[in-house]
DNA sequence: AGCACGCCGACT
DNA sequence: GTCGGCGTGCTC
């Protein structure tokens, strides 16, 4: 029997907590379900059982008891579990880190401090101050009080004070409370009662009614209008039809009963599937008859289709053949924004099989969609985005992963620093399920398994109805800048042609890849620069908001007048932003005419659907955007893309820079043009000679990766080597320095000197007010990789040691994009 | 990550 | 004199 259960807390602590399980609960406790334990003075978590062991093999650490066992059911599989462990050692982080980013917050429970009143409080409020009467009172009133209770009731900010005081006063004390946050959402129906289910009694009430209270009558009539067929009707709905205080009077008068019931919150849609099929393609046919039949199913496979091949049309006959088979299909998506445009085509064929998840959701409707793949059978189509992977997947067919090389499946900032693509790779090793990644522009990584036969390749080559890659043109405006010929962000070639395209009642997009107005402010006579106080990075200027801003940590600041450093009056908006270019254009053309889409427009939940749809519908001749314009579906009326700063799409020197630049090139070239009529893309740029603008205007993806591969290899960075990105952190400038000096020095004796680059600073040396030292290792693509990542773990904890180096945070990025 | 314990500046 | 700042160490 076991004694003790090894628990998962969310914690970014390495390993396992040891807890002893009471007797009476041997029996009941399973890894995978959660339970309450203790931890330090204080708190209370809700952890997970990771295993049972019969011994502690411990040393003389005190073990507490665990508390409570939360489910009666394991809420997380096997299969998770091995997964997490996976995650957490391949990206260097605590099992906890990754539990944090896996589960919904609803099955999360952390406790909070409550005060209630004290027990030996005798009603005496004569020696208290009037802000501790006031919460004396409400806690007799409220039986307990949250701080924010206490905040709001007071008004103040300092409730520190407060709270000893009456704690010392003996007017209430804390409780630790641990709440659930998950509850099942309930709702109110309505039924008749059964005496009237005998017509004759229903008749003479009908009568009754009908002359003493029509009112009523009427909304008696409206319950058996919404009745038709169903067991009850929900109150809220019978409310707005029938009149609320009708049917309170029915309800009164025991006509109708109310009933309170528990509802799923899912499966909003009624949407039932649609079988009917539609035709592929010759060559959709054929890749998806490589797909299906691939000599080594086990292998991911890799689809590498042009923007426009029609894509989709094979993922959905893959899904609907692993459905059909009984099981469940993953289906990843970078990002929300995409996901609404996606799903709403899927649904059509998926009707209410197909289950939504991403970080927009809920709470409440994550656990609730967590719960219905745990217990279910039936399989479910699932779509979201990265976090999407964590999900508890009982026998996954399929997953797959489309615009695969985007980086946001890469998760930046808390650890678990994952990549959804690559741990979706995996977790499809460990189940047994079949990968496909999809990409009009594949990573580089999965472009070299492909080629390298470790993943299957298949290609659709051809554009759906024949359209072609549109026709690029590079315009140098090197010259047209000196000449002052170019009209605002725009050179004579690309407005000539946005005129005509206008003119047609076509569109244009144009792309920037630097939101803001601004992207520094100089002073003309001394060359000062507003820099952000946390993050040593120029400030971009926001017209709308007329503020500086930093893109780094959020700061705001005044925009000066003046020059603060010589007091010259000339300071000078440098570098253009997608707002500054929306304003030029707008005199270029006219504001009602340009739409604009980057962070700054697409903040609410809807405004980028909202964006899309407006484009779309073509009540804007003309779309000012970043990045984000390549992640939307095909727009039909675009004639015209223009890419307004063609060499200078890489924000950092880094090794994927030219990768990326690529790759949004193409994106965004792609949105040009349709079947019916080619489109025209002009790419501005100061360097005619830029080779990756020129394996653009060739549509020449394998050119461009044969000859990044080539570089990729001769300077040793991925899919070369695996990297690790170490960087060290501190407040003080000297003391990360020193501190990652040191760090180089231990990791020498792990890698050889060739294997390690830096330290140095990266491009924004510090942010948030903490200085940033970079250190990259290269590791070797084999066994030993594993090996070497937990020796490297041992010496950054070896360093966070030192006393020399007190407060220093490093920060282990695995494969980083 | 929290939280407690512990040692130095500005205030009733 | 105290309150309370945050540096440091610990959590089964």
């Amino acid at each position: 029997m076991p004694q003790y259960a090894e628990i998962i807390l969310p914690l970014p602590l390495q390993g396992y907590f040891t807890y002893s399980i009471p007797h009476e609960w041997e029996a009941l406790i399973e890894p995978g379900m959660r339970v309450v334990v203790s931890f330090g003075s204080k708190k209370f978590y809700a952890g997970i059982v990771a295993r049972l062991v019969p011994e502690v093999t411990n040393n003389a650490m005190q073990i507490k008891e665990i508390i409570e066992i939360l489910d009666t059911e394991p809420v997380i599989t096997p299969m998770q579990l091995e997964f997490w462990q996976w995650m957490a050692a391949y990206y260097m982080c605590s099992v906890g880190e990754v539990m944090n980013a896996a589960i919904p917050s609803g099955l999360k429970m952390e406790s909070s401090t409550i005060y209630v009143i004290h027990p030996d409080f005798n009603d005496d409020f004569s020696n208290l101050s009037d802000d501790e009467y006031m919460i004396a009172e409400a806690a007799l009133r409220a039986e307990q009080l949250t701080p924010a209770d206490i905040q709001s009731i007071t008004g103040r900010q300092g409730i520190h004070k407060l709270i000893k005081s009456l704690i010392e006063k003996k007017v209430i004390y804390p409780v630790e409370e641990l709440e659930e946050r998950y509850t099942p959402k309930k709702q109110k129906f309505v039924s008749l009662s059964a005496e009237y289910e005998n017509g004759g009694v229903l008749n003479a009430l009908m009568v009754k009614l009908e002359s003493k209270s029509p009112v009523q009558y009427k909304a008696l009539m409206a319950y058996f209008n919404l009745a038709m067929g169903k067991r009850d009707v929900s109150l809220t709905v019978l409310n707005k039809e029938g009149g609320t205080a009708s049917v309170a009077a029915l309800v009164k008068k025991n006509i109708l009963l109310v009933e309170e019931r528990t509802v799923s919150r899912l499966d909003k849609t009624n949407a039932s599937a649609n079988t009917n099929s539609f035709d592929l393609s010759p060559a959709q046919q054929s890749v998806l008859e490589d797909i299906q039949n691939a000599a080594e199913p086990q292998k991911p496979t890799l689809l590498f289709g042009v923007t426009g091949s029609g894509k989709t049309e094979i993922y959905i006959r893959l899904i609907q053949e692993m459905l059909s088979q009984g099981k469940h299909v993953l289906y990843l998506l970078p990002e929300i924004g995409l996901t609404d445009f996606i799903v709403e085509r899927l649904r059509i064929f998926f009707g209410t099989s197909l289950l939504v998840y991403h970080s927009r959701f809920n709470a409440q409707e994550k656990v609730e969609i967590w719960k219905s793949l745990l217990g279910s059978n039936t399989p479910k189509l699932v779509v979201g985005a990265r976090s999407a992977i964590f999900l508890p997947f009982d026998n996954p067919g399929l997953i797959i992963v489309d615009e695969e090389h985007d980086s946001s499946y890469k998760q930046q900032d808390p650890a678990p620093r994952y990549h959804a693509r690559d741990s979706a790779v995996m977790l499809a090793h460990m189940t047994g399920a079949r990968v496909l990644l999809g990409s009009g522009t594949p990573s580089l990584e999965s472009w070299h398994n492909a080629i390298s036969e470790n993943y299957n390749l298949v290609e659709l080559a051809e554009r759906y109805g024949n359209a072609r890659f549109p026709d690029v043109s590079i315009v140098d405006i090197r010259k047209a800048s000196f000449t002052k010929k170019m009209l605002g962000p725009l050179s004579p070639e690309l407005y000539e042609a946005t005129k005509t395209a206008v003119s047609r009642k076509r569109q244009v997009i144009l792309f920037q890849n630097r939101r803001g107005y601004s992207t520094w402010i100089e002073c003309e006579q001394c060359g000062w620069t507003p820099i952000c106080r946390n993050c040593d990075v120029s400030m971009t200027y926001h017209k709308n908001i007329e503020l500086l801003k930093c893109h780094y940590c959020g700061f705001t600041d005044k925009t000066p007048q003046k020059c603060p450093s010589c007091g010259s009056s000339q300071v000078m908006m440098r570098g253009m932003g997608t707002q500054r270019i929306e304003d030029e254009l707008g005199i270029i053309f006219k504001d009602s005419m340009i739409a604009r889409m980057d962070m700054d427009t697409t903040r609410g939940k809807k405004a980028l659907t909202e964006l899309f749809k407006g484009f779309d519908d073509g009540r804007f001749p003309i779309l000012v955007g970043t990045q984000m314009i390549t992640k939307g579906l095909d727009f039909s009326r675009v004639d015209v893309v223009g890419i307004l700063n063609g060499d200078n799409m890489h924000t950092f020197p880094d090794f994927r820079a030219h990768e990326h630049a690529f790759q949004t090139m193409m994106q965004v070239a792609g949105r040009a043009g349709r079947r019916d009529n080619r489109g025209r893309v002009f790419i501005q740029v100061y360097d005619k000679n830029n080779p990756i603008v020129r394996f653009v205007a060739e549509e020449n993806y394998k050119g461009f990766m044969e000859a990044e591969l080539q570089s990729r290899m001769k300077y040793l960075y991925p899919p070369f080597v695996r990297l690790i990105r170490l960087s060290v952190l501190h407040k003080d400038k000297l003391v990360a320095m020193k501190a990652s000096e040191v760090l180089l020095t231990a990791l020498r004796s792990i890698v050889g000197e060739k294997q390690l680059l830096g330290p140095e600073f990266p491009p924004v040396p510090r942010v948030k007010n903490n200085y940033i030292r970079n250190i990259l290792v290269k590791l070797p693509r084999n066994k030993k990789l594993q090996d070497y990542k937990s020796r490297i773990s041992a010496e950054t904890t070896i360093l966070l040691a030192h006393p020399d180096f007190k407060g220093i945070r490093v920060i282990a990025d695995a494969d980083p994009v």
